[in-house]
DNA sequence: AGCACGCCGACT
DNA sequence: GTCGGCGTGCTC
């Protein structure tokens, strides 16, 4: 080891900047190779950091320089390239280097722990396993004797493929190992996972999905991106599983990202019946360090072929990365919303540069920036025009409800078509975006209303519970009906949620069942497909629920849906509202008669003359966005022009507002002509949580210029002395501007 | 983010 | 007299 070695090493802290340290006593040359783990000393601490870069020089004076203990692995974890997109990542998010690499690592990982696979095993029946009485075992334990009748049927079995889609199977699975039921065996011994021509082959696709799947096909192998768009119904996924089976055969791996853990199970469900259970792997927040762990290795190592995973799965490293896929692309959740505020779709089109493959960019109701993409050229456009299944297009009405007092919120042209649907033994679905029996509650005696005490916001009434409830901070406070100030009974609560709509459909529609699917019902693990499953049996007559239910959930006789509160974004102060809006109600629309009936969509909204409606309920959603689109433009907001977002909080308002104003100066100074420094304004919900909010929005037309801004100004913002007062992010390309 | 140092208030 | 509050400074 010679002395002018150096490591450049990524610490998990909030500091813009690496730390060079010396290599470890006696360790030969050729493991250091970046992407490794090191052990450092860091401060009076020891860490486990990432090695970047190997170098013959240091600007850190010598007496500072300390040495790495260990190195932790043998070869890279994170590959060259990931580095490299990486510290793209770090400075296209202005966030620290340090927090984007743990970003991409298992928690698992990151604490130290050994980066090698649990061996892959087989199982096999013992022959007192063979003689169990399944169906009298499945009485007392279900789990086991699931896993008995899939050895049963197999012979052997790969665990990863056993324990597919088997809750609670490693623990029946262990038990049934200490009766001496199971075995493990030689992997050899196992029935070979061969992906059979007929699992492979698939249902034939109709023209426009083989078209959008062979130009995926074609161009495997070269960076493109591929918008595809294609409404709900029109079979999106076949063509993921056509161009995901073409990888395969050419030996590459597929990436799939979703939006979130809910939809992953049915996407999951259909790329493992095609292509085996143990070639797919499952990433999500739900999982357990060591599943994610060993999920995040199978990829890395090029055992698992295809990864289905949210946000977070956009970071897995592949040997042999063949395309990637977006689900739903326009979907928020794949922003994150606090921390390192990355955008997975966007990361997903920068990975796919990278590695030289294509992405494919799915979606009903593409974002505006993606459309703008398309338009520009930069990605190709696909089109799945027609309904797989053809019912057509539901026929949507708006129902003014201006100047109407509604019962309960449902006015008399809902409560009708509800009737009609349900006597004609189909199932309805009911959307309100507020979780909860009424937003608040209020006293006519002394005028007192359900404030919460730490958010500019009001508490809403849950009445099944019996509390009060700020959605925002969840603050809760138990209420039986009484005036907190004056003890008056029967407070007015006003306006309604999900549980109040629940319950006038309950008393209205007695003899149909009535099933509420928001938070609160599905806050349990498996709640929401319990829930889903007595939708599809039809058990379930009428469907109340949030958003959570607008998306990619499929119910073959729902026919009518109806929009009970269309209006909160029609004059929202973001001005993604709309785009919202506009996306909710294609969406939503979606879910009416994807079976053969034409089904039927009603919008309540006191504004039914507003042009969204008309452009997009008569024109379509593409007719909609090319308007808003020129909208944009004209108010030169993006994709015509850049923004970030400086935000800050504390709980006193005017730390925040010294700091702020600090940084609008020094953003003022260094960004120059080419750089709008927009505030300090309060958030819109100024109080939240107990903390006064602020921010500082930056706009400019070139990218570049508001990033070049930006890492000029922050070093000075970093020695501001206000900043030690104040918590504060800066958020490139903000989705919610609140 | 941790973690320690340092200088001012109510307690075994 | 000390335990501990959180302001300040630093991390190769």
């Amino acid at each position: 080891m010679t002395a002018s070695t150096y490591l450049q090493v990524a610490i998990d802290v909030p500091l813009r900047r690496t730390f060079d340290y010396l290599a470890p006593a006696g360790v030969a040359a050729e493991r250091l190779v970046p992407g490794i783990r090191v052990r450092v000393p860091f401060g009076r601490r020891d860490t486990v950091g990432v090695l970047l870069a190997v170098k013959s020089s240091t600007q850190v004076p010598g007496r500072q320089l300390r040495r790495a203990e260990a190195l932790l692995d043998e070869h890279a974890l994170l590959p060259a390239r990931m580095l490299a997109l990486l510290d793209w990542a770090a400075r296209y998010y202005q966030h620290p280097i340090g927090e984007v690499v743990a970003t991409a690592m298992p928690q698992w990982l990151r604490s130290g722990r050994a980066a090698r696979l649990p061996r892959a095993r087989s199982w096999r029946l013992t022959s007192a396993g063979a003689g169990v009485d399944t169906d009298a075992l499945c009485k007392r334990a279900p789990r086991q004797a699931r896993l008995l009748r899939r050895l049963a049927a197999a012979g052997a079995l790969d665990e990863t493929e056993l324990l597919a889609d088997a809750p609670g199977g490693r623990s029946a699975l262990r038990r049934l190992e200490q009766l001496g039921l199971v075995a493990v065996c030689e992997p050899a011994a196992a029935a070979v996972v061969a992906v059979s021509a007929a699992r492979a082959a698939g249902p034939p696709l109709n023209a426009a999905q083989e078209n959008a799947g062979n130009a995926v096909i074609a161009a495997l192998g070269a960076f493109q991106p591929f918008l595809l768009e294609g409404v709900t119904g029109s079979g999106k996924t076949e063509v993921y599983l056509a161009v995901a089976a073409a990888a395969l055969a050419r030996d590459r791996q597929v990436l799939v990202l979703v939006p979130e853990i809910g939809l992953t199970d049915q996407i999951v469900q259909r790329f493992r019946l095609r292509f085996g259970a143990a070639a797919v792997v499952v990433l999500h927040s739900g999982l357990s360090e060591r599943e994610r762990f060993t999920a995040w290795a199978a990829a890395g190592r090029g055992q698992a072929s295809v990864v289905i995973g949210t946000r977070s799965a956009v970071w897995t490293t592949f040997p042999r990365l063949g395309v990637v896929i977006v689900d739903e692309e326009h979907d928020l959740a794949y922003k994150q919303q606090d921390g390192f505020r990355y955008n997975a779709r966007d990361v997903a089109v920068m990975r796919a540069r990278d590695e030289r493959v294509p992405v494919v960019l799915g979606t009903a109701t593409p974002a505006l920036e993606t459309l703008h993409n398309a338009r520009q050229g930069r990605y190709r456009r696909l089109l799945l025009p027609q309904r797989a299944v053809a019912a057509g297009a539901p026929r949507v009405e708006l129902v003014d409800v201006a100047g109407s007092a509604l019962a309960d919120g449902l006015s008399p042209r809902v409560l009708r078509a509800i009737a009609e649907h349900l006597d004609a033994a189909k199932q309805v679905l009911l959307f309100i975006n507020r979780r909860g029996y009424a937003p608040v509650a209020y006293c006519r005696a002394c005028g007192w209303i359900s404030r919460c005490g730490r958010c500019d916001a009001n508490m809403v009434y849950h009445k099944r519970r019996g509390r009060l409830i700020c959605h925002h901070c969840g603050t809760e406070q138990g209420f039986a009906g009484n005036c907190a100030q004056c003890g008056a009974e029967h407070l007015l609560t006003l306006g309604q949620g999900t549980e109040r709509i629940e319950e006038a459909l309950c008393a209205r529609f007695p003899g149909h069942k009535v099933l509420r699917i928001d938070r609160d019902t599905t806050r349990r693990k498996g709640e929401l497909e319990t829930s889903l499953a007595s939708v599809r049996d039809g058990v379930a007559r009428i469907l109340v629920g949030t958003q959570m239910l607008s998306k990619g959930h499929d119910f073959p006789d729902v026919t009518l849906v109806a929009v009970l509160d269309a209006d909160g974004r029609l004059y929202g102060a973001d001005f993604r509202a709309t785009e919202r809006l506009a996306q909710l109600l294609v969406q939503v629309a979606g879910r009416a008669g994807r079976g053969e009936r034409r089904g039927e969509v009603l919008v309540q909204t006191r504004f039914p003359e507003h042009p969204l409606f008309s452009v997009l309920f008569r024109a379509g959603f593409s007719a909609w966005a090319e308007a808003a689109l020129a909208e944009r433009s004209q108010a030169g907001l993006p994709p015509y022009s850049a923004l970030a977002m400086l935000r800050a909080e504390a709980k006193q308002r005017s730390p925040v507002h010294a700091f702020l104003e600090r940084a609008a100066a020094i953003l003022r100074a260094r960004g120059g002509a080419p750089v709008a420094v927009l505030g300090p304004v309060p958030a819109p919900m100024e109080r939240r949580a107990g903390s006064y909010r602020a921010q500082l929005l930056l706009q400019a037309s070139e990218r570049a210029a508001l990033a070049s801004a930006v890492t000029r100004a922050l070093p000075e913002l970093e020695a501001l002395p206000q900043i030690r007062r104040v918590r504060w992010s800066i958020d490139v390309d903000p989705q919610e501007l609140l």
